[in-house]
DNA sequence: GGACATAACATACAGTCTGTATGTAAATCG
DNA sequence: CGATTTACATACAGACTGTATGTTATGTCC
């Protein structure tokens, strides 16, 4: 052996720490919230210094930043796989509605994506990962509805958004206790409404 | 003269000081945002010392909730005074949305009541201040709409929770230089997509 | 119309946090 | 194997929040 027990690439280190920090992170700002989670508490759990944290990332904005980049693509994993391609337009809204909605239940996303998020990084900063993530497929999804003649031709980009921002508040409502069968119903009704014809009855 | 030269009553002396530190805290609030700003600048503003604020508000959250109150109130007014009862369900909703989104163009308000709202008090509080306010004049005007068989019957709750959300995005977005007119055909097309019947061409 | 109580402040203090500066050991590079 | 850079740990300065305490003005009651 050529050390005590573990001789580490620095490659290795670094990536070890950064997602030890992520994860302890992310488990506090979770469970209570980006104000009310300090450095130390962080690095305590993460079992390093806060010389670590500092080395890692400008500050503690920046840790947040990829602990809410992290969540952002796992949601968007999640709705990708839930939908392929082989279903039509319509379908494939349905399925990835549904599949965000599920997605949104893991404990903490909605604190991360929908409140601390927007007012910590900003409007701006949160579109950006949106739209780098999870509004992309849903917008493909409403500019191929579009293209089929099965949705009224709208902007695409503020329709993905406005539809998006429905979804966050449904996937909120939802976990606040609301009936997740209305907020559903509702989506769907808003989705249908935008058929140039009326669904057949 | 009976004293120096004022001799205001207990009342009013709180009145003034809670006005005073509510303007100065809306106004540093709005220009950078709750978290970057701190006790001693709003004190400095409002002409008090730390002793007046934490004897008015338990903390500054308290009088973060004052600001944000005060900021619903004033939107709220500015809609009631835009639709008149004497207008029918479609056309009331038509002119509580278009007022709804330039009293959101005042600068400051989607900070206050769509970004750090939400983060600092919680979606709870704010979804009961939006109750109180805001939100009070569209379900009752969504739930006119459907008596008056011009919208489809969905849960009154949900549907406005999700339109207003609409709302929020798009007066975000058109904040931020989004064309308020995309936003605005979109969000009357969801309205119009809830009628039974297609709109007369 | 004075004594007493209470409200409206101002001042001082303790604890905590953030970001930075500095020091040290391990890894990488030539 | 020496020099340099990376990955941390430790120490420090400044700022902020909330509280405790002191002071002055107002309201109340006989």
């Amino acid at each position: 052996m050529q050390q005590e027990s573990a001789r580490r690439s620095n490659r290795d280190r670094t990536e070890a720490t950064r997602a030890d920090l992520i994860a302890a992170a992310r488990k506090l700002f979770t469970e209570k919230s980006y104000a009310e989670t300090g450095t130390p508490e962080i690095v305590t759990a993460a079992g390093v210094t806060r010389g670590a944290l500092y080395h890692h990332f400008a500050d503690k904005q920046a840790l947040f930043a990829a602990v809410v980049e992290q969540e952002a693509r796992a949601v968007a994993l999640e709705i990708d796989r839930a939908s392929p391609p082989s279903l039509d337009a319509r379908d494939a809204l349905i399925a990835g509605s549904d599949a965000y909605l599920a997605a949104m239940r893991v404990p903490g996303r909605t604190r991360l994506l929908l409140l601390d998020g927007p007012a910590v990084l900003g409007r701006a900063a949160m579109d950006a990962i949106d739209n780098r993530h999870g509004n992309r497929s849903l917008r493909e999804g409403l500019v191929a509805a579009m293209r089929a003649q099965t949705m009224t031709r709208l902007p695409a980009q503020a329709l993905t958004a406005l539809l998006a921002s429905a979804f966050d508040r449904a996937a909120l409502a939802i976990e606040a206790g609301a009936s997740a069968q209305d907020y559903r119903a509702v989506l769907m009704a808003l989705i249908d409404g935008l058929s140039p014809a009326p669904p057949a009855a």
